[in-house]
DNA sequence: AGCACGCCGACT
DNA sequence: GTCGGCGTGCTC
C-alpha cells in the first residue's frame, strides 16, 4: 500500500503537538502554512511546522481539512517560536498563539476609495443651497491628500449620507493616488535634524549597520535627553532607503504622541503603531499591510515582536532598561531579550536605547557581544540637572505633609519664575493603608494578600492586584466604630492634595494610569503642559518616561526609598534607572533644572551616585554584589509558582515538587516559600527558585523535574525563567 | 485548551 | 430512579 503524505501540525494555543496529519490528495502544504484540522470531535488550527513528522501509526491519522489562505509564519517566526519554547520552557503552540491575533484570520478589507476634490467641476449640478455650502467647504479645505468618503465627513463635520450629492455631481471624485498607499510608499524623508558629532558619529556607526545587514546588537547609550531618538531615526531612515521594514518597541505604547511627532518631523508620516488600544479594523489593517510587506516601520509594545516582517532590516527596543518588556502572563517572556533573538534569526541589528542600561546588556558589551555608541551630553547644550539629597530625618515634613521645606522652596522658586514642577512618587491612589483608630483593623483585599488603596477621587478602595473595588466604608468594618478610618501614608492624590493647598492658584494635574487611561487622553495632557497651562504635575512612573517638557525645571522625588525594600534582587538597578530616568525630565529645555529627592537615607551608595550622575560606579557596585553571590547575569534563576484554590492542595503540590526537586552540580533548589503575594485573586501560591550557574543547562533540569509531574487537581503550575520581579 | 467519560449527591 | 458536579484522560 503506498504511503501517505504527512505533515507534522503545531496546535495554534494548545499545549500539544506537533502532532501528524495526512495531506489529502492535491493538496499542496510547506512549513509555515496554516491549516484547520480536526482534533478529537472538534476543529483546531495549526501550523505546518518543520522538521520529520513524528511516527504515529498511519491508522489514526486524520487528513488535513483545509489549508488558510492566511499569509504564512515565515521561517525565522517559527524558529522564534521554537526558540521561546524551549528558552522559557513553554509548550509551542501556546507560543505560536502570540504572532497569530484573531485579525489575522479575518480577511483583509478592500481598501474603501479615495477621493479629492475636482477644482475644475461645477457647482451647477446642485440644486440645494446647503450642498453648494458644503461643496464650497470642502474646496475651502483643500486637502492635499485624498481621502475616503467617512473621512471627508468628519471633516466636514457632516454624514456621509450628506456628501452623496458632491460625489454624483463630479465635485469629489475618486483619486487615482491611493490613500494609504500614498500613506506607506517611501518618500524623500525631510532633512534630518542637527545632530551633534557624538549623534553623528554614533548614527554613522547604525546606518552602516543597516547598510551591510547581519545580525549586528548594539547598546546606545545616552544620557537622558542626550538625543537617541533622533540617531536611531536615522538608522530607521536607513532601513526605508534599502526598502526594508523597521520594528521600534516602546515600553507603553499609549504614551508615545511625543514620540510619534519626533517620527512625524522626521519622516513626514506617522508608522504603524501596534498595541492594546487599538481598534479592531485598525489592528487587521496593520497586520495585513506588514504581512504582504507595504508598510516600513511599526512601532509598538512588545506583542509587536510577534508581527509580520517579510523584509526587516531593523529592530530597536527603546528604554530598553524598562520593566514593561517583562511578560508576566502567560508565557513569560523578556521582549528585550526576545528582540535579541528575533534580530539574530532575521540577521538584522539590533539597537538598545536607554540612558540607565541593565546589568544584563552591560555584561553584554563587556564581553565584546553588543557593540556600546555613547552620546555622554545632552543635546543641543542643555545640562544634567543638579541633583539634592533631602535627608528626611534631618527636614521631615510637618505631620501629615510629605513635601520638606528645600522641595517646598525649590517649587516657589519655579512657580515665580513660570516654570514647571513635576512630583513623582510612585505609588496611585489617595493613601495606601487605611486603619481604624478604634481597633486598628487594616482593610485589607480578601482575595489577595494586600492593603485595599484608597482612591479617594473615585471614592473607592482597590486592591492593585487584582482590581476589586468596594465603596469606603462610613464605620469600620471590624468593629464598626463610625468615623475611625484614617489614611495612612502617601499616594499621588494626597500629594496633590497637599500642593493645592500649599499652592492654590497653581494648575495642578495627576498623573498615573487612572487619570490618563488612552493616547488621546496623554496627548492632551501633554499638550496642556507644553501650553503652560499645567503648573504642578504630580505622577507615578507613567512621568518618568520619556517626555520632554522644555518649561520643567523642577523635578521632586517624595520618596526615594519606596522602591527599595522587598528584598528583590533588582531593586537598586530599577530604583536607580527610575530615579535617574525621573530626574531626567528636569531642565531639558534652555532653562537648568534642579531635582530635589526625599530620601531617609542620603548617605546610601544608591542616593550618591544619583546625586553625582555617577551611574557606572553604581552599576559597578552591583555588578560586583551580583558576581560575587552567583546572580544574574553571571548565575541564572528560574521561579516556579505553585497556586491554588484551596490550601492543602497546594501544600500537597508543594510537597511533591519538594520531594523531586533537582540537585545537581552548579544547581540548587529553594522553597517552597510563600510567594510575596501569598495569595492573589483568591488562589494560594508558594514559589520556589532555582539558582544555576553560567553553563549549567536550566531548562533541562526543569522539564525533567516538572515535565513528569502530575499535579493535583486545581493546583497550577508558572514558570518564570529570568524572573524580574519577585511577585 | 476543549471535550468526553466516569463515578457520587439533590431533584422531577 | 435521573441530572450534574468536576476529576481524569485524550486528542495526530
Amino acid at each position: 500500500m503506498a504511503e501517505v503524505a504527512r505533515v507534522p501540525v503545531l496546535l495554534v494555543g494548545l499545549r500539544l503537538g506537533p502532532f501528524d496529519y495526512a495531506v489529502p490528495e492535491g493538496m499542496e502544504l510547506a512549513p509555515g502554512d496554516l491549516v484547520e484540522v480536526p482534533l478529537g470531535a472538534r476543529r483546531a488550527v495549526g501550523i505546518v511546522w518543520d522538521g520529520a513528522p513524528g511516527g504515529i501509526g498511519s491508522g489514526r491519522l486524520k487528513p488535513v481539512r483545509q489549508r488558510l489562505s492566511i499569509p504564512p509564519v515565515a521561517r525565522p517566526l517559527r524558529r522564534l517560536v521554537d526558540w521561546i519554547a524551549d528558552y522559557y520552557v513553554a509548550a509551542p503552540g501556546e507560543v505560536a498563539r502570540m504572532l497569530l491575533p484573531a485579525v489575522a484570520f479575518a480577511p483583509a478589507r478592500p481598501e474603501a476609495p479615495v477621493l479629492a476634490v475636482d477644482p475644475a467641476a461645477s457647482l451647477s449640478g446642485l440644486r440645494l443651497e446647503r450642498q453648494r455650502a458644503l461643496a464650497e467647504a470642502a474646496r475651502a479645505e483643500a486637502i492635499a491628500e485624498p481621502l475616503p468618503l467617512a473621512g471627508w465627513a468628519r471633516r466636514l463635520g457632516v454624514s456621509a449620507a450628506r456628501l452623496a450629492p458632491l460625489v454624483r455631481a463630479g465635485i469629489l471624485v475618486p483619486s487615482a493616488a491611493p490613500g494609504r498607499a500614498a500613506r506607506t510608499s517611501p518618500r524623500p524623508p525631510s532633512p534630518p535634524s542637527r545632530l551633534s558629532p557624538a549623534q553623528a558619529e554614533a548614527a554613522g556607526a547604525l546606518r552602516s549597520a543597516v547598510r551591510s545587514g547581519g545580525f549586528q546588537p548594539f547598546l546606545l547609550d545616552g544620557v537622558t535627553g542626550a538625543g537617541k531618538t533622533e540617531v536611531y531615526l536615522e538608522a530607521i531612515a536607513e532601513a526605508q532607503e534599502a526598502g526594508r521594514q523597521a520594528l521600534v518597541l516602546l515600553p507603553e505604547i499609549a504614551l508615545t504622541e511625543a514620540w510619534l511627532r519626533r517620527f512625524e518631523a522626521r519622516f513626514g508620516r506617522p508608522p504603524l503603531q501596534w498595541h492594546s488600544a487599538l481598534r479592531p479594523a485598525e489592528r487587521r489593517a496593520t497586520w495585513h499591510a506588514l504581512a504582504r510587506g507595504a508598510a516600513e516601520v511599526v512601532v509598538g509594545a512588545r506583542s509587536a515582536l510577534f508581527l509580520p516582517l517579510p523584509r526587516p532590516g531593523l529592530i530597536i527596543v527603546d528604554e530598553a532598561h524598562d520593566g514593561a518588556f517583562k511578560q508576566e502572563e502567560g508565557v513569560h517572556y523578556h521582549g528585550r531579550d526576545v528582540a535579541a533573538v528575533r534580530a539574530r534569526l532575521e540577521d538584522i541589528p539590533l539597537v538598545l536605547a536607554t540612558a540607565t542600561p541593565s546589568l544584563e546588556t552591560l555584561e553584554n558589551v563587556a564581553r565584546g557581544r553588543y557593540r556600546r555608541l555613547e552620546l555622554p551630553d545632552r543635546h543641543g547644550g542643555a545640562r544634567l540637572p543638579d541633583v539634592t539629597l533631602i535627608d528626611l530625618t534631618r527636614h521631615p515634613p510637618a505631620r501629615g505633609r510629605w513635601l520638606a521645606p528645600p522641595l517646598v522652596a525649590a517649587i516657589d522658586c519655579a512657580l515665580a519664575a513660570g516654570e514647571q514642577a513635576l512630583l513623582f512618587l510612585n505609588r496611585r491612589g489617595y493613601a495606601p493603608l487605611t486603619l481604624c483608630r478604634a481597633c486598628g483593623a487594616r482593610i485589607r483585599c480578601p482575595d489577595c494578600t494586600a492593603w485595599m488603596v484608597e482612591h479617594r477621587l473615585a471614592r473607592q478602595l482597590r486592591c492593585h492586584h487584582c482590581g476589586r473595588t468596594d465603596p469606603v466604608p462610613e464605620a469600620c468594618p471590624a468593629c464598626g466604630t463610625a468615623g475611625s478610618l484614617v489614611a495612612c501614608g502617601p499616594g499621588v492624590e494626597r500629594v496633590a492634595e497637599e500642593v493645592a493647598a500649599r499652592w492654590p492658584s497653581a494648575r495642578t494635574a495627576i498623573v498615573t494610569s487612572d487619570t490618563v487611561r488612552t493616547a488621546a487622553e496623554a496627548a492632551a495632557l501633554f499638550a496642556r503642559v507644553e501650553a503652560g497651562e499645567i503648573d504642578i504635575l504630580v505622577g507615578t512612573q507613567m512621568l518618568a518616561k520619556g517626555h520632554d517638557f522644555a518649561r520643567l525645571t523642577v523635578v521632586g522625588v517624595v520618596d526615594a526609598d519606596l522602591g527599595l525594600d522587598g528584598g528583590d534582587l533588582r531593586a537598586g538597578e530599577r530604583t536607580f534607572a527610575q530615579l535617574a530616568q525621573v530626574a531626567g525630565r528636569a531642565g531639558r529645555g534652555e532653562r537648568p533644572g534642579r531635582v530635589l529627592v526625599q530620601t531617609h537615607q542620603p548617605q546610601a551608595p544608591l542616593m550618591q551616585a544619583l546625586a553625582r550622575h555617577d551611574r557606572d560606579s553604581f552599576l559597578a557596585a552591583e555588578r560586583a554584589a551580583r558576581a560575587a553571590a552567583g546572580m544574574p547575569p553571571f548565575g541564572r534563576l528560574a521561579a516556579v509558582i505553585l497556586s491554588a484554590e484551596r490550601e492543602e492542595r497546594l501544600r500537597e503540590a508543594a510537597r511533591l515538587l519538594r520531594r523531586t526537586a533537582p540537585s545537581a552540580e552548579g544547581l540548587q533548589t529553594f522553597g517552597p516559600a510563600p510567594a510575596p503575594l501569598a495569595m492573589l485573586r483568591g488562589r494560594h501560591r508558594v514559589r520556589f527558585l532555582v539558582h544555576a550557574r553560567r553553563g549549567v543547562p536550566l531548562q533541562q533540569q526543569l522539564r525533567a523535574w516538572l515535565d513528569p509531574l502530575r499535579l493535583p487537581a486545581g493546583v497550577r503550575m508558572t514558570i518564570d525563567v529570568d524572573p524580574q520581579s519577585f511577585l
